[in-house]
This record gives structure tokens, C-alpha cells and sequence, in this order.
RNA sequence: GGUCGCUUAGCUCAGCUGGUAGAGCGCUACGUUCACAUCGUAGAUGUCGCAGGUUCGAGUCCUGCAGCGACCACCA
């Protein structure tokens, strides 16, 4: 059985045949009768739909690579591990897309036309989404390929339908006219979260507004009342020979002064009480604005005045609202000057205008400097274009309702994060939660489910397609051009795919589910979109635990981007060192709450860990079937009497790492698990264990030793790949299915990845036989790096003496003789000290057993002199530091008993390591 | 402006409920004899950002400072 392994482990020979085994096989897919009928416990997770369009990179390596693993790990604990694959329309970027292909043929979108536009979308889609699910084939993920979803899938299109209507029948969504974020080049509006704010080195440009000349004399008066913003021309060397007053405003977008209806200051402010309902020249447009008053208006801010433009501010809109100042757009949807300005203006771009603006205004003598100013630029996260805010008829859901119970699921604690802190972050947002913006100009997504009737004026807000309208039978219907934002339909995604809005049998067995795993970046866009939802429609959480991961960077820690190059392909990570090098490599570096940094340029090292370590396991895999020989093997019951020390350690510290393992799980602690599974098998089971039974298995000592090591080493080979497998599922299943199934040890299960979670067997803790191996270890450590230190040859063979400070570990060792002269190059090991005179060197354990290597020769004695010397001064003062806290009176009354056993512990070992110094200084006279 | 986080070995980072520090990579030396050189063995490197405080005792808790970063925010 064992030729056919290969002494390098190849995951090209392994990974896509075991893959396509489990495919066929049928395992990755749960029955809702699996939780129906048998009874058995959920587990759900949905996977963040990656865009239909996404190549895979490695962002999503590392989130479906932890799914995976949560996953792998509820299966195996005997869950209903539902993992439902798919993938998002993603409304914006995906027509962007598309646009730019059909842009290379000199085609618009409206060259198409609206259906032939969006038939062209799908046959993209068609075509080339969902590369992204096959590419997660490759990296091992184990998601339940028969229930894939796609946001635009009738069965979901329909879920998202019925809630837009469900949500206008509650009156939770609503149509109005309100300042939104516009995208000038994808011309569409903006949810706030899409318009992400970049800060950036501006300008603050003062502008100054001549007063008409009735307002003149209350210029004064303000002027007198420490007005700042009023001025008088005349008084600085640049004016042009104008007279009167004017007052100054301030502003980071001067072309919009041309849509500017009034000017604002506080009511409160009573430098400016005289000027209020006076009226402005607004220049260049030969409009006459007023002063208005507004608690808007911070009076300590600048001049305490504001300049008013209601069709391109959020708060400038309410102003007017409050005021009832007009309202007046000047720009089209590609955020060029409309005809609602003077003809210079018209049709220029919004920067061009901007500096026209200025320049015409400096020409007037109207300009009044500006300052360097850093500001947040709000830019559209799909093409990073500035959007401009602007006053839109849209379609809104009113989001406070909703928000509440989503608030109350954080507060009362049954919404639990990891990490923690992202608690804060989401209720922050629900707190401050303001209206959604959720329709889209554009023609990929969902249709907006209105019709507006041209005869009754009638809005209709409808679950099927009207043929007429439903309040007067006129066939004059048109449905609302727009779709909605993506997110509106991913919302819905722990419910829609599972068939909600029917109450089918999948939606009884997987809602609610349990993980939702993450970035953090989305925790607004989705996570809080999903638990709002979840809990309006069903009453209940889509999932109880949100975990969100960091971001994978370069070496630099900049995030890897396509325009930076700095990404690193995860396939080609498969290709060269395997999925299961890959995954380990992602979870080993996969700390809570930090980002992961891999070199893209030196993937070699990058990835070392998860590959050299997959080999290893590989390796000692290799090493166990060669060395198991035929013939059956026994479970570790069967064969209790003869069961060595070294048997009964490895099976306690297997014991150990389970718990410590299972917890890491638990706890979305996967480095722990990574670091734990990797100093388990390597530093402990390999390292260790397979050299202690080496000679065992191959018959030294006879029959029932060997066939105790064999059974010992099948459990625990056995029991940790199944600890590793969610980790590494390819390199465990293609050793564990090779690996003998032990006698009475019940039935085999078919697969490792349906192999029932270990359970650490109490029975098998062992403190005495893990305190004699320790002990062992220590021995052979101290051989040999008395042998390193003193150059003695590794083809020389020593005698060692040593005198055990624990009689119970001569007999280990006794029994561990071959390893020991294996591993250390002892040839004879005698139980008593050194003889008087003998020259040597010598090392006392932390246990206070005193190990002696005669070196007749071997040792240049005036080296070996000083080193003492210096040994023993350090411990000196090391021990002084024990001592003196020892005699603390305050330590040892206050501090736990333990504490205070385990200091004394400490002190005498080293005085026992001093002893042993100054004994070995003793061997070498002379000196001082 | 608000909120949160980070600062530990050359690099990247662990260190959960306080008991004088660990891993991987890298580095140095030696070693290919029987699972693995994607290996083995041994080894070097830390005033745990700075300053105070609480405590018998602090990388671990508190305060302040410095540097870095993230998120949120309508301040013209």
C-alpha cells in the first residue's frame, strides 16, 4: 500500500480527483429532511455572494477558505452543514462592465436600447459569471452546489418584489424628492454608503455678493455689530471702483453660487439681525436672493454666513425648506451647467465651470481669495467619479422602524461579533440610521414593481404586472424606469434562496441560520440590511453570529488591487502549492481582528508554512502506512496492557489539542487551531513520537510492543487528521482513506469529512506519563546540546551518567534506550555521577536531574572554564532575584499559594542548577 | 470633529480571565543513515512605543503623551 505514495506530497496528483469524488458523492448537499425529518441540528451559512462577474482573488480565498473550514467542522461534529453557495447581479458594477465591452465597439448603452441592452448583460453573464463558484471548487470549498443562487433567479426576484410591496403597503417605502448622492458617470443616485468619502487637500474659495443698495444702511449697522461678512468696496487695493456693501460667503464648490436662492446666517446672531430680509445681488446671474434666518448656521464657523444652494446640499435643501427660499437645479445628470444659468455657463462640465466661475467672478471684483482647506470628497465606490449631490425624486425606504429590533438584537446581546469592537460600529450606524436610498437609474436589476398611471395620475405599487391600470382601466400605464440598488435584493439573501416567500421546507430547515462571515467593509451595505430584514419578515435573527476577518494585503500592507498589481492569484497558489498549503497558510496567519500580509512578489515564502507543512503531514503519513507492515490493527482498547509510556503520552497530548482545538473552532480563534494542529503533529507527534516507536514497529521489541505502537499510532494519526482536515481537507482524506480502520472500533465512516468530530477522551489525559516524557525529552535535548556545545562528532557515539531526580525516570528511559542512542548518540548510559576527577561537561534539568558527558580529550579546557564562569555568575543573580521576592513577606502572604509553590519550585531548581554549575566549575582547576 | 484600534525578536504577528515573553519566516553553525533538505539538530537577537499610576507582582489593568491606522460625520 505504501509505493504509491510519493515522498513529496503533489496536491496536483490529489486535490481535484478528491474533489470531484465528494462532488459525486453527494456530500456537500443537506436535505431539508435532514433537519426535518432526522431530527438533526442546523448549521447555516450563507456565503457573501460574490459579484457574477468576480474573478477570484485572494479576499475571497480567505473568506470561503474560513467558511469552509466552520463548515467542514459542524459537518464532521454531525450538524446539518448547509453552506449556500452564489453569486450577486451587482446592479452598478456589473453594467459598468458590460458598458465598457460594448464601449470597444463604439456602442452606448442607448445605442442598444434598454432591452437589448440588458440581453446582452445576461448573455455576459451567462457566459462568464459564475467562473468565480468554479474557481471555489479549487480551493476545496465544500458548499452545497445544488442549491447555487443568483440574486436575479425568478424564485428570488419575486422574494425581492414582495417585500418592496410589503414594505409600501407599511408605509416603510416611499417616494420623494430630496437631495441624494448622484454618480455623474454612472449616472445614477447613490445610497449614502455607496459615496464613500476621501478626504483631500481643497480649496476655500470667498466670494463676495454685493448688497442691493436699500440693504446699505443695515450693512452698516451689522458692520458695527461685528459683522465679519460684511464689507464695503472701496476699502481693499483690488476693488474696481465699485461702491456700496457686499457680504462675503465662503464656499468648496463655487459653481454652484450659480444656483444659490439665499444667503444664510442665524437667527440667534445678532451682528446680523439688521440684514435679514434684506437682498443680495447674487452676481453673475443678475438674480436678487435674500437674506434668510437659520439654526442651521453656525455662528462660529467662519462669518457665521452661508451661501444657499438647495438643489446641490442636503442641509442647503432643508434650509430652503424651513425658509422657503427657492429652489433652483443647474445641472444636468452628466453634471454639466444647465439653462438655468447665464449662457457663458451653459453646458460646461461642473470643473469647468468652476473655473469660469472664478475667473468671471475675479473679473467683477467679486472674488475675495481662498485659503487651502482638506475636506471629504464624496466619490462613487463602483467608478470613483465625485458625486454631486442633487435634488431627486427617488425612491426611499424609511429605515428607523426597521432599525430598532436590529438595535435591540446587538444591545440584549443575542447578535454576537467577533471581533467585539464591531459592535460599537454597527449600533453607531443603526443609531444614526438615515433613509435608504434605493432606486437606480439604471436598467440591470430588479424593476422597480410601480406603474404610474398618464390618465388617473394614479401610482401603483404591485405584486404581479398590471395589464391596465387597477383604479381606472386605462391601458396609459408606465412602470418606474428604475431598479433597485443590489443591496436591496442581497439583502434578502438568508431568506430568498431558502424559497421565502413561502413557507417551504428549506426555509423551515435553514432559517434562521447561524455564521455570517465577512468583511467588515460590508457590515453597513449588508450584515445590518440582513439582520433589519431577517427580523421584519421572519422575527428572527438570519444568523446570531457576525464574524468579520481583515483584508488580505502586500507585503507593504497596501490592499492588493488590480491597478496596484500587487495581487496574488489564489489559483495559482493551488497550482503551485496546493489548496491545502494555501488554506493553512490563510488560517495560520488569520488572527482575530488583524489583516493577513502575504509578499506578492516572493509567494515562495509566503506560502512556506502551509506547504512545508502539508508535506510534513504528508510525509509522517507515508512513514505510518510503510511502517504499520500488513496484518490488522487493533484499537487502542484492545491492546491497554501494553501500552508504553510514550504510547500513553502522545494519546494525552492528542487529548489536549482536541480541546484546545474544538474551543479554537468554537471561537473563530483559527490561528489558534492552525498553531495548535501544526505544534501537535510536527513538534510532538513527529518530531517525538514517531522516532520513540521507530524501532517498535519494526519488531525490536518484540510483538505486543509493536502491535501497541501500532494501534496507538493509527488512533492518533487517525484523530489528528481529523483535527486537521477542515483546515487541510485533501492532504488528511487522501492518507486517511489509506489508513488501516482499527479492530472493534464500530463501523468506518465513509468519509473523513463526514468522520464524527473527535471528543478528547478524558481516560486518555495521562499528567505522569506527559511529566516522564517531559522529563525525557529534556534528557535528550541536554545530550545533545552538551554535544553541540563541545563539538563532539555526530558520528561519535558517548556515554552519558545520569542521575534522575525522579527514580520513576530511569525506568522510562531504560525503556527508551534505543530511541535515546538514536536521538542522542548515547551509547551507554550509566545511573550514577561521574567519578571523582573526571572531566567532563554536565548540565542539571529544570527537574534537578544532573546529566554527565565525559569528554577524555574532546574539550578545550580553558574555553569550557570561562563559560562556567560566567554561568554561574548569571544564575547567581538570577537566583538572587528568586530569593529576595521569596522573602518578600507582602508575596508570599498575598499572593496564591501556588504562585508562591511554584517560586519556591523555581528557586530550587536553580539552586540545584547552581549546584550543578559550581560542581562542573570544580572539574576544571585553575581559573580563579 | 467624533469613535475605535494598533505600537512585543531583522520581518509578519500570537500572547484570551495580571505571575518577568512565544510562533512562522529570515539568520548562524553542523548534518543527507533507513518518512520528509518543502528535512534534522543546536544556536543568536527583545529596557514588550514613552511617562506616570494601581498591585506583593503589569506586555497583560488605569491615566497622560507620541507615532500609525480604520471607521463615522452636513460644518459652508
Amino acid at each position: 500500500m505504501s509505493q504509491e505514495l510519493a515522498p513529496r506530497f503533489d496536491p496536483r496528483a490529489v486535490e481535484p480527483e478528491l474533489y470531484r469524488r465528494w462532488l459525486e458523492g453527494g456530500r456537500f448537499h443537506v436535505p431539508a429532511s435532514a433537519v426535518l425529518e432526522e431530527g438533526r441540528d442546523p448549521y447555516v451559512i450563507v456565503i457573501p455572494p460574490p459579484n457574477v462577474t468576480a474573478v477570484l482573488h485572494m479576499g475571497h480565498g480567505l473568506n470561503n477558505t474560513i467558511q469552509d473550514v466552520l463548515i467542514r467542522f459542524r459537518r464532521m461534529q454531525g450538524r446539518a452543514a448547509e453552506w449556500l453557495p452564489g453569486t450577486d447581479h451587482a446592479g452598478i458594477a456589473t453594467q459598468n462592465v458590460v458598458e465598457r465591452l460594448i464601449a470597444r465597439e463604439g456602442l452606448t448603452r442607448d445605442d442598444l436600447g434598454r432591452e437589448a441592452f440588458v440581453k446582452r448583460v445576461w448573455a455576459f453573464v451567462e457566459e462568464t459569471g459564475g467562473t468565480i463558484l468554479d474557481q471555489l471548487k479549487a480551493i476545496g470549498c465544500s458548499c452545497d452546489w445544488e442549491r447555487t443562487a443568483f440574486t436575479l433567479d425568478p424564485h428570488l426576484s419575486r422574494a425581492v418584489r414582495e417585500v418592496f410591496v410589503r414594505l409600501y403597503e407599511q408605509d416603510l417605502v416611499y417616494r420623494g424628492e430630496y437631495i441624494i448622492n448622484w454618480c455623474p458617470r454612472c449616472l445614477t443616485a447613490l445610497s449614502n454608503e455607496e459615496a464613500e468619502g476621501e478626504e483631500g487637500e481643497g480649496r476655500l474659495w470667498h466670494l463676495r455678493y454685493p448688497l442691493v443698495e436699500s440693504a446699505w444702511p443695515a450693512a452698516e449697522a451689522a458692520r458695527a455689530a461685528g459683522a465679519e461678512a460684511v464689507g464695503r468696496f472701496g476699502e481693499e487695493p483690488d476693488d474696481q471702483g465699485r461702491a456700496g456693501w457686499y457680504l462675503t460667503v465662503s464656499t468648496t464648490r463655487p459653481e454652484t453660487m450659480l444656483g444659490d436662492t439665499a444667503v444664510a446666517v442665524n437667527p440667534d446672531d445678532a451682528r446680523y439681525a439688521p440684514l435679514v430680509g434684506a437682498d443680495v445681488h447674487l452676481p453673475l446671474t443678475g438674480r436678487t436672493i435674500p437674506v434668510v434666518a437659520d439654526a442651521y448656521v453656525d455662528p462660529e464657523f467662519g462669518t457665521g454666513m452661508v451661501k444657499v444652494t438647495p438643489a446641490h446640499d442636503p442641509n442647503d435643501f432643508e434650509i430652503a425648506q424651513r425658509t422657503g427660499a427657492a429652489v433652483l437645479n443647474v445641472m444636468t445628470d452628466a453634471a454639466a451647467m444647465n439653462e438655468n444659468v447665464p449662457g457663458p455657463f451653459r453646458g460646461l462640465d461642473r470643473f469647468e465651470a468652476r473655473r469660469a466661475v472664478l475667473a468671471a467672478l475675479a473679473a467683477e471684483g467679486l472674488g475675495a481669495g481662498d485659503d487651502p482647506h482638506v475636506h471629504t470628497v464624496p466619490r462613487c465606490y463602483r467608478c470613483d467619479t465625485v458625486v454631486e449631490p442633487r435634488l431627486s425624486l427617488q425612491w426611499f425606504v424609511r429605515m428607523k422602524p426597521l432599525a430598532g429590533p436590529a438595535l435591540e438584537a446587538s444591545r440584549n446581546g443575542s447578535l454576537r461579533f467577533t471581533p467585539e469592537r464591531h459592535r460599537k460600529v454597527y449600533e453607531h450606524w443603526l443609531e444614526n440610521i438615515r433613509d435608504w436610498c434605493i432606486s437606480r437609474q439604471l436598467w440591470w436589476g430588479h424593476r422597480i414593481p410601480v406603474w404610474y398611471c398618464d390618465t388617473c395620475d394614479g401610482v401603483h405599487v404591485l405584486r404581479s404586472d398590471p395589464e391596465v391600470c387597477p383604479a381606472c382601466g386605462s391601458a396609459e400605464l408606465r412602470q418606474d424606469p428604475d431598479v433597485l440598488d443590489t443591496w436591496f435584493s442581497s439583502q434578502l439573501w438568508p431568506l430568498s434562496p431558502f424559497g421565502w416567500p413561502d413557507e417551504t421546507d428549506d426555509l423551515k430547515a435553514f432559517y434562521p441560520g447561524h455564521t455570517m462571515c465577512t468583511a467588515p467593509e460590508i457590515l453597513f451595505f449588508w450584515v445590518a440590511r440582513m439582520v433589519m430584514m431577517g427580523l421584519e419578515l421572519r422575527g428572527e435573527l438570519p444568523f446570531t453570529e457576525v464574524y468579520l476577518h481583515g483584508t488580505v494585503r502586500d507585503a507593504q500592507g497596501r490592499k492588493m488591487s488590480k491597478s496596484l498589481g500587487n495581487g496574488i492569484d489564489p489559483l495559482a497558489v493551488v497550482g503551485r502549492y496546493g489548496a491545502d498549503a494555501m488554506r493553512f497558510t490563510l488560517m495560520n496567519a488569520c488572527a482575530i481582528g488583524t489583516d493577513i500580509l502575504l509578499d506578492h512578489e516572493d509567494t515562495e515564502s509566503a506560502f512556506a508554512v502551509g506547504r512545508n507543512f502539508a508535506n510534513k503531514v504528508w510525509n509522517a503519513g507515508r512513514f505510518t502506512l510503510m511502517s504499520l507492515g500488513e496484518g490488522p490493527v487493533r484499537g487502542v482498547d484492545a491492546v491497554a496492557d501494553d501500552l508504553r509510556v510514550e504510547d500513553r503520552w502522545i494519546l494525552s497530548r492528542l487529548a489536549s489539542a482536541t480541546d484546545a482545538v474544538t474551543d479554537g473552532m468554537e471561537r473563530f480563534r483559527l490561528h489558534e487551531v492552525a498553531e495548535r494542529t501544526y505544534h501537535f503533529f510536527w513538534g510532538e507527534l513527529a518530531d517525538w513520537y514517531l522516532e520513540l516507536v521507530k524501532p517498535r514497529l519494526a519488531g525490536e521489541s518484540g510483538e505486543a510492543s509493536r502491535e501497541a505502537a501500532r494501534s496507538t499510532l493509527v488512533t492518533v494519526l487517525d484523530g489528528v487528521l481529523r483535527l486537521l482536515h477542515p483546515l487541510m481537507p485533501f492532504v488528511t482524506t487522501a492518507l486517511w482513506d489509506r489508513l488501516p480502520w482499527p479492530e472493534g472500533a464500530g463501523s468506518r465512516p465513509g468519509e473523513l469529512m463526514v468522520a464524527p468530530w473527535p471528543r478528547a477522551s478524558a481516560e486518555w489525559r495521562n499528567p505522569e506519563a506527559e511529566r516522564m516524557l517531559a522529563g525525557f525529552q529534556a534528557l535528550v535535548t541536554a545530550v545533545r546540546s552538551l554535544r553541540k556545545e563541545y563539538g563532539v562528532g555526530e558520528g561519535q557515539s558517548v556515554t552519558v551518567h545520569v542521575e534522575a531526580a525522579d527514580p520513576a525516570l530511569r525506568g522510562v528511559v531504560e525503556g527508551l534506550a534505543g530511541p535515546l542512542g538514536r536521538l542522542a548518540r548515547v551509547e551507554t548510559l550509566l545511573w550514577s555521577g561521574p567519578e571523582a576527577g573526571a572531566v567532563g561537561a554536565a548540565d542539571v534539568l529544570h527537574d534537578g536531574t544532573r546529566v554527565f558527558l565525559p569528554l577524555a580529550g574532546l574539550v578545550d579546557l580553558e574555553k569550557e572554564r570561562a563559560r562556567l564562569d560566567r554561568e554561574i555568575e548569571r544564575l547567581v543573580g538570577v537566583l538572587r532575584g528568586t530569593e529576595a521576592k521569596l522573602a518578600n513577606r507582602n508575596f508570599t502572604a498575598r499572593a496564591p499559594a501556588e504562585v508562591v509553590a511554584r517560586e519556591r519550585e523555581k528557586a530550587e531548581s536553580q539552586r540545584a542548577q547552581l549546584r550543578g554549575l559550581e560542581e562542573k566549575r570544580a572539574r576544571f582547576p585553575g581559573g580563579g
